[in-house]
RNA sequence: GGGCCCGUGGGGUAGCUUGGUAUCCUUCUAGCUUGGGGUGCUAGUGACUUGAGUUCAAAUCUCAACGGGCCCA
């Protein structure tokens, strides 16, 4: 069996590292830091999380848009929580060919300060509302700290939704929503998460409450995935977003933010994956089935037709699939297909074709059995969900004997993974524990209220949980 | 912001201390061979980050720039 050099439970950031290069999801060397081009395997497997995200924002009634990349400098600045937290990472243009600009532009780092004086001037009655929009583009964060794949750099492919609603209690349904629309969505990843109300000092720039979504790495680090942000009014009354109610009185609109990036796909190598390389949920797997002719000279003609015919009736049932007739060797080519983590493969030589069979090998057990041709469309189908069940199962068990609740600091430093201690409310309480777990806080559970114990740094009652975790 | 380390073919490396012909593996190309887990053989392409300095001579020593990585705040 084909092994990486490095091992995934041995170093598993060193193994990150090879294995997104193995297997042709990007190439990292771009002589800029945190730049990496995407391969065509590694934006194949985007565009199928990028078509999942669509289909359920289309499901949800999302009107997909596309604003400008760059942004005037007095479109930032009408929001200030906003510019301070990310006025250090913005990058700006401040020239045209040899003329200084008169007013500086900046490569958004996120579309809010682009968006909303547009949105001004398309809301002007309640009947306009909820203005549900979202767009899939790149963004741009000068990160100082050490980048990394798909999971900090530079550019980010992001997708961004953004509504307006005519009050609070709207946004908090379109809250809702997003919710389910994350379930949805990472179900079809087999990637269970967490949801966690971020602590008031480390909500995004500018929100009135930040719902992290937040998966575990095999490290034991999470990954922030996405996030949901509650703005309240907070950005629509400096960018005077504002509508006619029905009563013809004017009311600023509520608003709400939905971000999910590239991480997605590092969240997928990294949980997934195995020293064999990459495994792909079939959902987003560019190929499903990779179908290898065992070509014998003389006898190729027989070996080719029928799989051929299989491809076509996997088709026919919407399985992706290709046919490998490379002139390598076979063993060559499922090292190939493992790497990538192809889901199914299917080898069909001389001796299958005698018996009127296939043989059929998954990617997650490894396991090879022998299937009749007939119907083989059905049995694959089966194996796919088969596989995509296993694969959440195994990343459940992951996140489950890693998230862990206890009452002291001591128990607390026993721990990998997820944390949750009991917190007083005092900002100062949590940044001592951050500091002792050297981890930080990842915020409370949302699906429950409230904490009937103690604050294991000042003893005084406790208001609620406290999820603490190292994070990437 | 402060400190440390590193730049050699597409990838991984040896050589640097003590200056002189750049090593090996892999990939790639061509041909034959082989083909149910990396087939074998033959031939071939391809590199010292850039600039300045020291020197008869620099991958090697010095300085700088650019790029990469790590640690601390």
């Amino acid at each position: 069996m084909p092994e990486t050099k490095v091992k995934k439970s041995e170093d598993f950031n060193e193994w990150y590292n090879e294995i997104v290069e193995l297997a042709d999801l990007c190439d990292k060397r771009y002589p800029i830091k945190g730049m990496n081009i995407w391969r065509p395997y590694g934006w194949k497997l985007m565009n199928h999380v990028d078509r999942l995200i669509r289909d359920e924002m289309i499901k949800t009634n999302h009107q997909e848009v596309c604003f400008p990349l760059l942004i005037p400098e007095s479109y930032f600045k009408k929001e200030e929580e906003h510019i301070e937290g990310f006025g250090k990472e913005v990058f700006w243009v401040t020239h045209a060919g040899l003329t200084p600009l008169e007013e500086r532009w900046l490569l958004r780092p996120t579309s809010e300060t682009a968006m909303y004086p547009i949105f001004s001037l398309w809301i002007r009655s309640h009947t306009d509302l909820p203005l549900k929009t979202f767009q899939i583009v790149n963004t741009f964060r000068y990160e100082t700290k050490q980048t990394r794949a798909f999971i900090r750099v530079r550019e980010i492919h992001f997708f961004e939704a953004h509504t307006c609603h005519v009050d609070f209690t709207d946004a908090e349904r379109q809250i809702q929503e997003d919710k389910e629309i994350a379930d949805h969505l990472l179900q079809k990843l087999s990637l269970p998460y967490v949801f966690s109300k971020r602590p008031e000092w480390d909500k995004f720039a500018g929100a009135y409450y930040t719902i992290s979504i937040d998966v575990l790495m095999p490290s034991g680090r999470t990954l922030q995935i996405g996030s949901i942000h509650q703005y309240r009014d907070n950005f629509a009354k400096p960018y005077e977003i504002s509508y006619e109610t029905e009563k013809g009185d004017h009311s600023f609109c509520h608003q709400t933010t939905y971000g999910m990036s590239e991480r997605l796909l590092g969240a997928l190598v990294g949980v997934h994956g195995d020293n064999k390389g990459l495994v792909m949920p079939p959902e987003v797997a560019p190929l499903q089935v990779v179908i290898i002719p065992i070509i014998f000279k003389g006898k190729e003609q027989t070996v080719l037709e029928t799989s051929r015919t299989l491809q076509n009736e996997l088709l026919e049932e919407n399985i992706r699939s290709f046919i490998d007739d490379r002139d390598i060797t076979p063993g060559n080519k499922y090292y190939d297909w493992e790497l990538k983590g192809v889901p199914l493969r299917v080898e069909i030589g001389p001796r299958d074709v005698e018996k009127n069979a296939l043989t059929l090998v998954r990617r997650d057990s490894g396991l090879k059995k022998s299937i009749p041709i007939t119907n083989a469309e059905q049995m694959i189908k089966t194996e796919l969900k088969d596989l995509e069940h296993i694969l959440y199962t195994n990343a459940e068990k992951l996140l489950k004997d890693n998230m862990h609740q206890v009452l002291t600091i001591e128990e607390a430093t026993q721990k990998t993974g997820i944390v949750a201690l009991p917190w007083c409310g005092n900002k100062d309480c949590a940044l001592e524990i951050e500091n002792v777990l050297e981890g930080n806080t990842l915020g409370e559970p949302i699906e429950n209220a409230g904490c009937s114990e103690h604050c294991p740094v000042c003893g005084s009652p406790a208001k609620t949980w406290m999820r603490y975790a190292r994070s990437y």
